[in-house]
DNA sequence: CTCGGCATGTAAGTGGTTACATGATTCG
DNA sequence: CGAATCATGTAACCACTTACATGCCGAG
């Protein structure tokens, strides 16, 4: 892929639990291929800009599945903001407490829809190949369960 | 309060929803003072080090109103590991990835049974003045069906 | 002829952590 | 005596975002 292709597939497929901006990615891919991870190739096509295509090296994928199998360790710190101001919500009116939670109600909402559309896609579409496509499905249904969640709590 | 009982606090009461650093904490605490928002006090006490203690003023009691009044802007950008290394399940050992999910589903439990002491605590004390309560148990309650849901999900 | 998509990159800045420096006191 | 707790602060560093610079192409 090249940087740019790594970008679009982030946003389309696993962006609702992952994102890198161009200024990650691009010095990343760079880094790559000096540590032997991945090779570069100039593909010059007629009637497009040029592309650097990145290809993983066996050493890297060596590499990825050794990372994929360490336990997770990043765990994010916590910086929820909604709850912090509802911590606060006390000393202020409750209409406008109320109007935080409905707010996020409508965003929830609108998210589980767009993840009965991806469910649709991955279950009729030969999407992915059949050994990923369990694993995609389990990322969504984490997505889901929590949603549902959220949206109880509300 | 001083920084450092500002630091504490948010370890105690808010610690799984909001974290923040010595080195943020001291120099916003500063630039509070600087901006109105907050007065310091010198606390020199026999046989303990000297004390910064900071005071909110009316204007910036006026101003973490306001904030607690605005939409929630500022969402985390998603960074779901486990997640990311699930979805390429495919590709590592069956075994490895479920220890990934079972590691999740003890870190979660472990959560759930520190959830349940807050809430004895939150019940049966009069930690938090009465009108502060219903909120507290909200942010707890989210916390609760949110980890049900992942439990749930492994 | 302009806008949007494709494509790569960098520089400046931000937001934040980590590690360290300092020092008093109390408790085992 | 050493370790833990209380207490303040800073400097170095890191990870990351934002904005910008550049340019080509096709569609409207």
């Amino acid at each position: 892929m090249s940087g740019y292709d790594v970008k679009c597939a982030l946003e389309t497929i696993v962006g609702h639990f992952w994102h890198e901006s161009f200024g990650q990615i691009y010095p990343i891919l760079r880094q790559l291929v000096a540590e032997g991870l991945a090779t570069v190739d100039t593909e010059r096509a007629a009637g497009r800009p040029e592309r650097l295509v990145y290809a993983v090296t066996p050493h890297g994928t060596e590499e990825l599945n050794r990372w994929l199998s360490e336990p997770v360790e990043h765990h994010q710190r916590p910086r929820h903001e909604l709850l912090l101001k509802l911590f606060f919500g006390a000393s202020i009116p409750r209409d406008i407490t109320l109007g935080l939670v409905a707010r996020r109600r409508q965003e929830v909402e609108a998210l589980l829809e767009t993840y009965g559309e991806i469910e649709a896609e991955l279950l009729h579409d030969s999407v992915a190949d059949d050994a990923a496509r369990p694993f995609w499905l389990a990322t969504l249904r984490y997505g889901q369960l929590t949603a549902q969640a959220t949206l109880r709590w509300c």
